[in-house]
DNA sequence: TGCCGTTATGCCAGATGTGCATACCCTCGG
DNA sequence: CCGAGGGTATGCACATCTGGCATAACGGCA
C-alpha cells in the first residue's frame, strides 16, 4: 500500500482519475496518459488513501466510479480545466504575448498624445485589447506596483518611480505659471522664474501628485530662490481656487494654457531650463510585442508633436 | 538550474509562490511552509523555468512580484482556494459526513411514504440538507448511476438495478387492474389474475418505467398465461386513455386505487402472489450517518403503514 | 480447462526534492 | 572603509517517490 503522506502530485493523480473515469478503464487511461497500467493503478490507490475512501468500483471488465468518485469529478473537473487554461494564459504572457494592455493615464494631460498613439497601435496590432483607466498619477503608480496596470502615462511625477519600471521620456513641454486675473503678472506675454521670487506658492497634495512640489522647488532653486508654499491642497481644481483667493502662484505643465479656468490666467515661463517632462512607465520583464508597439507609437506621436 | 520537465508538483510550487508573495520574503515564507529557504528558493526557480518568465523581483530586502507574478496570483489564488475547499469537502464525504442528501422519488408513488420519513429524519438529524427531485423511475436510476442522486425511491422497476446499489424493500402493496368503466369487470369488488387471460394488455414504455412490463408478464405467467401487449405507450396517463379507448387492461400498484381517472375503474386483484414491492436504492460505499438515518426512517414509516 | 481480458503486486533504477553548509550580494552603521 | 547582518543562490549528499518491467491474481467465456 503506497504511502499516505504524499500531498505533492495530488493534482496529477486527480487528473489521472478523471481520465480513468472517462475511459472506464485503468488500462486505456494508462495508454492515454503515456504511463504503464501498474503505475496508474498505484496512483489510484494513493488517491483513495489520501481521500480516505474508495473512488473506483473495480470490476472484471474495467472500473466505474463510486459515489465519491462521481463527486470528485463534479468538484474537480472545472477546477482542473480552469487551472489548465490559467496556466496556458500565464505561459503565453510569459512569452510576451499579452492579449490585453492596461493603460493608466491622466485625461487632461495625456489625451492629446494617447488618442493618436492608440490609433497607430490599432493599425499595427489590431487584435490587442486595450483597457484605459483615467486615474491620478499616484493611482497609476500604485496600479503599476500592484500589477494592475501595464502602462502609466504620467508627467514629472513619474520620475519618483522611474527606477522601479521601464521608462521613456516622451516629450518635454514648456512650463507656465498660474496667477490670478487681477495679478500684475496676468497681462504679461511671458515671465521668468526669477520674477516669482517672494511669491506665495500653492502646493498640491503629495499623495495625489507625488513629486510635483519637489519639481517646482527644484525649478525655483535653479533660478536662485526657494519657493514658499503657503498652503498645500488636494486636487488640481482646488489649486486654482487658492490661486484666486490667496493671490498665490503655482507652476504647471504647459498644456494647462489651453484650459480655461475662471479668474485664473496662465503665463508661459520663458526660462530655457524650465521644462516639464512627460514620460511613460511600463512593467519590467520581457516586453511583449504589443508593449513595444505602444511605446514606439507614443514616441512617434511625441516626436511629431514636437516638430 | 533545476530541471524543466517536472510538471508534477506544479500546484505545490504555485501555493509556495502565493505564500512567498504574501510574505514578501522567501525566508519568512519558508518558515511558514516548514521547509528551508534554499528548498523554497529552488522551487521558485523551477516555477519560473516552467512558466518561462520571471515571477519575482529579487531585491536585497526580500522579493516582490513582477507583472507576471501578479498575474499568476490573480489567476491562481481563487483556483487554489477552490481546490482546497473541494478537497476538504471530498474528505468529509469520504468519512461519511454528507451535508446534503439528494433524493429521487416519484411523486404519485412515494409521497405518502416520503413525507413522514423526512419528518422523522429532520428530528434525528436536523442539520442535514435535502434535495428532492420528482422524476421518473428511469431518470432516478440514471441519476444514481451518474452520481447525481444519493437515493432513489422506486417501485418494482428498481429491481433491474438493485445489484448495482444498496437496496431495501420498504413495503409490498397489493395489485390492482385498470379497466374501462364500461368493462364487465368494472363492477367487481375484486378479481383474480386468471380472469385477465385473453385480454388486451396496455404496456408502458420501457425507457420510462423499466421492468414494469416484465413484472406484469411475470405475474400473469404465475397465473398460467402470457399477456398480450397490444400497444406500448409512454407516460402513465396515456395508458389510461388506451384503457378506455381500446378496452384494454393494465396491472398497476395498489396505490392507484386512490387516484381518480375519468372513464377508468381500478379493481383490486385478489391473488396472494400479486404484490408490488416498493424499494429504496442508495449508493454503495461507506454510508453516512444521514444515509443510514433516512433508510431507517423509511423502513419505520413503511412498517407503520403496513400495521 | 485454457485463453484473454482486467487490475494488483514485487522489485529495481532513475528522477525529484530536501536539508545542511556555505557562497554571494547589498545596505547600514561605526 | 570595513565588518555585521539582513537577504537569496548554490554545491552536495541523502532520503523519498515514482515509474517501468515482470508477474500474480482474478473473472468471464468459449
Amino acid at each position: 500500500m503506497p504511502d499516505v503522506h504524499t500531498l505533492g502530485g495530488m493534482m496529477d493523480r486527480i487528473r489521472a482519475l478523471l481520465t480513468v473515469i472517462e475511459e472506464g478503464s485503468v488500462n486505456r487511461a494508462a495508454v492515454r496518459l503515456r504511463i504503464t497500467q501498474p503505475a496508474l493503478s498505484r496512483q489510484m490507490q494513493a488517491l483513495e488513501n489520501e481521500l480516505g475512501g474508495k473512488l473506483l468500483e473495480r470490476e472484471t471488465s474495467g472500473v466505474k466510479p463510486t459515489g465519491l468518485g462521481h463527486a470528485l469529478v463534479k468538484a474537480m473537473r472545472p477546477l482542473v480545466e480552469g487551472y489548465d487554461t490559467a496556466l496556458a494564459e500565464l505561459r503565453r504572457q510569459a512569452r510576451g504575448e499579452r492579449s490585453e494592455l492596461r493603460v493608466g493615464y491622466l485625461l487632461s494631460a495625456a489625451q492629446s498624445m494617447l488618442t493618436p498613439a492608440l490609433a497607430k497601435l490599432r493599425k499595427s496590432q489590431p487584435e490587442v485589447k486595450l483597457k484605459l483607466h483615467d486615474m491620478s498619477p499616484r493611482e497609476q503608480i500604485d496600479g503599476l506596483r500592484a500589477g494592475e496596470l501595464d502602462f502609466a502615462l504620467i508627467g514629472q511625477e513619474g520620475v519618483t518611480a522611474a527606477n522601479e519600471f521601464h521608462s521613456a521620456r516622451l516629450c518635454s513641454l514648456h512650463v507656465c505659471v498660474a496667477v490670478a486675473d487681477s495679478d500684475s503678472l496676468a497681462a504679461r506675454k511671458n515671465i521668468t522664474l526669477k520674477e516669482l521670487k517672494g511669491r506665495d506658492f500653492i502646493g498640491v497634495d503629495e499623495d495625489q501628485v507625488p513629486g510635483r512640489n519637489r519639481w517646482a522647488t527644484a525649478l525655483c532653486k535653479s533660478a536662485g530662490f526657494k519657493p514658499r508654499f503657503v498652503v498645500v491642497v488636494d486636487g488640481i481644481t482646488n489649486v486654482f481656487s487658492q490661486v484666486v483667493s490667496e493671490s498665490g502662484v503655482t507652476l504647471l505643465p504647459g498644456y494647462f494654457e489651453k484650459l480655461q479656468h475662471p479668474g485664473v490666467t496662465f503665463v508661459p515661463v520663458s526660462d530655457e531650463k524650465a521644462r516639464w517632462d512627460f514620460i511613460v512607465l511600463w512593467q519590467k520583464g520581457r516586453a511583449s510585442a504589443s508593449t513595444r508597439a505602444l511605446v514606439e507609437a507614443l514616441k512617434q506621436v511625441a516626436a511629431e508633436m514636437n516638430a
